[in-house]
DNA sequence: CATAAAATATGATAATTATCATACTTTATT
DNA sequence: AATAAAGTATGATAATTATCATATTTTATG
């Protein structure tokens, strides 16, 4: 049971407007998880009894479309807290949570974020703009989908998961997502996916090496989005 | 300056928290407008410094997209409290409202809706669980616009303004969409969504009259969705 | 009521995207 | 190292959707 006043993470997140006491409080229980690269954090229909905080590692949030293609709502990585929907809401989760890498969370369980609600207002606004933030991204992310080819929005994903999650030492992409997963993000056929980056890598916009994705021209990359 | 205390709407939304004294004083701050149908009660971009209160008719609320078109994210209608996002987040509004009818709405100022979540823990939890619900609907709408057909999309959408928002005496949907406006919706264009309605028609799934649309079979309308 | 303007409708065509088939590479496993 | 399995790539084709042109209908306005 480490500590959670000295966990970086925490900074990054709203249980930064906790209080020493809140946070021993916390640390007494809270548990800790390592999250096997490929396995749920949860899964769609379960019911979320508290929030996993994400101390290390990046996941992804997808959803069972009727087709049966796994639709990646979102990516989440260190410092966020996942769950919170389901929890505030009593309702079953919305979204699965699947790592994309070994993981470290911790799960808090809903009495103490309740607590927390009730006794500190900061934490309370910090969770509400959490999930703003949230619905804005969903909402701008709708508005893609219905409104962009599928060439801008790969273009777009592209750009947007270097900014987020960096890169390696050879300049690729750190996040290596598998061609259906980029597929599965950008909403469309992994064939029609992969076609699309066979054309960027003909164009010299990126580079592919086996599963590695570099990006080369992001100017022009971003034109196209 | 009417009460709040006997406005019915005010059962519908996160507001049926507030106590008496919470509600006269709300009463004492709020402005009450009528806004035309084809005016906006913010525009995107607009900083909203407190919430709209829906207290009659329905409102559209859309984001303009990179290629000049306007997506309806959202329908709303009485009962419904707008802006809270962006009052929460201190951003500037990501999406604009307009009304589709002649409405009556009433404007309670930021400083206002903050007291209260200081000092009513059920208000904030009901705020909470209203964005909640935003966001689920809006990961469950990218979604749809990602894995579904624009004839899917639009047999999905009809059904829901049936179920949301009623019939005329003639059975007609009571929310009169411009054919532009359900494209906008459905995420595709203008003359893809008309020439989808016309089949619809031909196969006697709605009934065309001018622009009333009015569903005949709603299991098979389902079936395709 | 006449006319203009806007909205709706439809055809023709092009562009985009999905699907199915198959081949090639990489990765995992023995 | 050999083999299977999974993932990636590409071709052929069909289905979906967008775009542009134009006709028709409805609505607004004087």
């Amino acid at each position: 049971m480490s500590k959670c006043e000295q966990c970086i993470v925490r900074q990054f997140s709203s249980l930064k407007a906790l209080n020493k006491d809140q946070l021993v409080k916390m640390a007494n229980c809270k548990t800790s998880y390592i999250i096997e690269k490929g396995k749920a954090l949860f899964e769609e229909g379960e019911v979320v009894n508290g929030v996993f905080c994400v101390k290390e590692g990046v996941c992804k949030m997808t959803k069972l479309s009727a087709n049966g293609k796994d639709q990646i709502v979102k990516l989440a990585k260190n410092g966020e807290l996942l769950g919170q929907r389901s929890m505030i809401s009593n309702e079953a989760a919305n979204l699965s949570a699947i790592a994309l890498e070994d993981m470290e969370v911790c799960f808090i369980p809903k009495s103490e974020i309740i607590g927390f609600f009730n006794e500190n207002n900061e934490f309370s606004m910090n969770v509400m703009q959490d999930i703003c933030g949230d619905l804005k991204e969903a909402d701008d992310l709708m508005v893609n989908m219905a409104q962009k080819t599928v060439k801008q929005r790969l273009a777009e994903t592209l750009i947007y998961l270097e900014n987020f999650y960096g890169n390696n030492e050879d300049k690729s992409l750190r996040i290596q997502l598998s061609r259906e997963e980029l597929a599965g993000m950008i909403g469309t056929a992994t064939e029609s996916c992969i076609r699309l980056l066979s054309e960027f890598n003909k164009k010299e916009l990126i580079l592919l090496k086996g599963k590695r994705i570099t990006i080369l021209d992001k100017i022009q990359l971003k034109k196209i989005s």
